[in-house]
DNA sequence: TTACGAAAAATCCTATACGATAAAACGTAT
DNA sequence: ATACGTTTTATCGTATAGGATTTTTCGTAA
């Protein structure tokens, strides 16, 4: 019997591949931990198809890992070198786009900057957990739309598959205030973008990062 | 019935993502055109379950698209500002790569560095096509080889998946002459890397890839 | 000749069956 | 108690059927 296909979801592997990483986000699958195509399967009530071509994507997304004839299982937390790159590569690529970003920056490029600030002015209530993934997603989608608005592609792309904001998250997925003060970071990014002072900005983007490494770096030297 | 698994092939679907890479590389699919599941399976013939993985690899490294209910297609070729964008892109790592693999060279990793440029000494003999494609799978392999040697994976991985030799070789897949220039240019860089002059070694990747960027716009210009 | 609409073909998408392999569980012997 | 070998289980990889949608083809009318 196939599944009718509702408009709101043209692709099914598309939803899969999305639930599949939020499996990842959350520690619903550990790190290191097999992936059963079968066991996924039967838990999302899809067949094996699209979860075998979700899988396939997250590999090439590094997410994930396959062994012949053993099968899948989630990448491991990043190792404290693997840290180290990851924001070197950070620095090199945010500040040139910022810089491009800054560069050609639009009043329809402020406004979009100023609403993802606001996304966040008050943060809802519930557990602890909740309100970091939720600052965890505002952050992503801030440093994503810098990206955007560089107009470079493919330096979003890459950003993009770097799965930075997965990679931390899966680090310290249990904090909370601290994280809260990346959010005047930002309003300090912001600020600098808008005085169209790209000096500034870049500036201002590379002490986030470079803050924002330091909150993270605890986490990884208690753990084995 | 189904297929023994061989122990040089671990992976199907490994196997088959690099020959449907090769297809799009070699034009046998042109851009545009649509990329039939069943019919790659008939032609390569495998099931549909390795293609649809390979396709989903494929998707993920934007080298084909999927439309709802419609299938893939290949990618288009670069458009002229995605070009300059992809340049951008290398500009800004492939810089910083040598100057972290200049910085940490090793006598093994000179070594590698000579025994690859060593691969293009003599061309083999053949149709302008193949000569053109061997000094293109050269190209590919020297810059990554630098971005290992700058011991950063991200960065690494990030410039594997712009496939940029790939789109290259779509823009002008006829040249000759004029590609083998770069080799010379090859030698330079491993030459700066050699004397462990940084500053050096990222004039010569620059002066390179700007050359490259300039061989080949020519053919971008005469296309619709 | 061109435009429109209906029928036919091709294709996608899902589901499921089956053989082959690897991992895990179990029992026995030392 | 531990080590080893066998059996059981789980999972992968492949193949194939069938419904749903899109694309293409073909015929008719203006």
């Amino acid at each position: 019997m196939a599944k009718v296909l509702s408009k709101n979801h043209p692709l099914l592997t598309d939803d899969i591949y999305e639930s599949i990483k939020s499996l990842l986000m959350d520690h619903v699958i550990l790190p290191g931990e097999r992936v059963s195509i079968d066991a996924l399967a039967r838990d999302l009530k899809v067949s094996q198809t699209p979860i075998r071509e979700a899988l396939a994507r997250l590999e090439a997304d590094e997410l994930v890992v396959r062994k012949p004839l053993t099968g899948y299982s989630a990448t491991q937390v990043l190792t404290f070198k693997e840290l180290l790159d990851l924001y070197e590569f950070r620095f090199l690529n945010e500040q040139k786009a910022i810089e491009l970003a800054t560069k050609k920056l639009t009043i329809d490029g402020e406004k979009k900057l100023k609403a993802e600030l606001a996304t966040v002015k008050k943060i809802p209530p519930g557990s602890k957990y909740k309100a970091y993934r939720f600052v965890s997603e505002h952050d992503a989608r801030f440093h994503q739309l810098i990206f955007q608005l560089s107009g470079n592609s493919f330096m979003e792309s890459a950003f993009l598959k770097t799965h930075c904001h997965l990679h931390l998250f899966r680090l310290s997925p249990t904090t909370s205030e601290v994280r809260n003060l990346a959010l005047k970071e930002h309003g300090d990014i912001v600020k600098a973008m808008a005085s169209r002072d790209i000096k500034l900005a870049r500036t201002a983007m590379l002490t986030h990062l470079v803050n924002s490494r330091e909150r993270i770096l605890p986490f990884l030297l208690e753990m084995p």
